[in-house]
DNA sequence: CAGCATCCTTTAGGATACTG
DNA sequence: CAGTATCCTAAAGGATGCTG
């Protein structure tokens, strides 16, 4: 079966539903979708516009992720019929209600991640609040403890 | 509406918001990550714990999670080199500072997922109020908005 | 018990040509 | 302009047998 088409992802399992943690994760988890509600969370934004202003990504998946906000309730969409059409999106309420998760999450990457962003003065070792710049690719060599 | 979509604001900004949040997501965005976490939270755990306590997981997903939260510096490990062997896992500081981000996570999930936590009385949980019901496996009806 | 190794299925994401 | 359709790659996730 093909779910590609469709206007919506398959469902969520049970597993999933038990876990709202996992609720959430999985409305937010696109690759592509805390970034499109950033930027509608600045104002509406038109389909051009997210191929824009995105570097790099498709206008399948831009089109697929935006589908799957817009089933999620969390962007609206209005089509203009006009010619040449214009579409425009926008946050629904619940989409602005995730500022908050949105925010939290920023504000960790920022913390702990690798930016330096509370780094003011002090040209010194920054080594103060290093942190381990999670590196899943090149498998940091840790070594494991043993007892 | 507004004419131009370049808007008031300038693209650089949106860049380097959006990291930081990708960021965070990658390292707890695991298909079980935030359960392994949130365990974690109630103590340490062995192997067999999550194998038994996580319904669902298969042994070579769960030793893969664990790893990568390992290698995050979002766990430690210790293996405790007897017969039969046994590990441990438990939360280190940088996977303890999660807990807000989780938590925040997991209050939006409760809230607006299909959690039927319909407070009774209470006069005022925190802040908002309504609750949509986000329905992801019935696409509900809706009609795509023409003008 | 802990957890690799091997194999396989599913899903996410992407490039690009084309249409109303 | 705003998307679809088609085809493809990569990564996530999973089932299960085996070993120290």
């Amino acid at each position: 079966m093909n779910a590609d088409s469709s206007s919506s992802h398959p469902p969520i399992e049970q597993e999933l539903l038990e876990c709202p943690v996992n609720y959430t994760l999985k409305l937010i988890g696109g690759r592509w979708k805390t970034i499109i509600l950033w930027q509608l969370h600045q104002g509406p934004k038109r389909f051009g516009d997210f191929k824009r202003a995105i570097n790099g990504i498709s206008e399948r998946i831009l089109a697929k992720q935006l589908k799957e906000l817009e089933a999620d309730d969390l962007i609206n969409k209005v089509l203009y019929a006009e010619v040449p059409p214009r579409s425009e999106y926008s946050l629904t309420p619940l989409g602005q209600s995730l500022e908050p998760v949105l925010k939290s999450i920023f504000q960790w990457g920022i913390r702990y991640g690798p930016y330096f962003v509370d780094k003011p003065v002090s040209s010194a070792t920054s080594s103060g609040g290093d942190r381990p710049a999670a590196n899943r690719e090149v498998n940091t060599t840790k070594e494991k403890k043993r007892v």
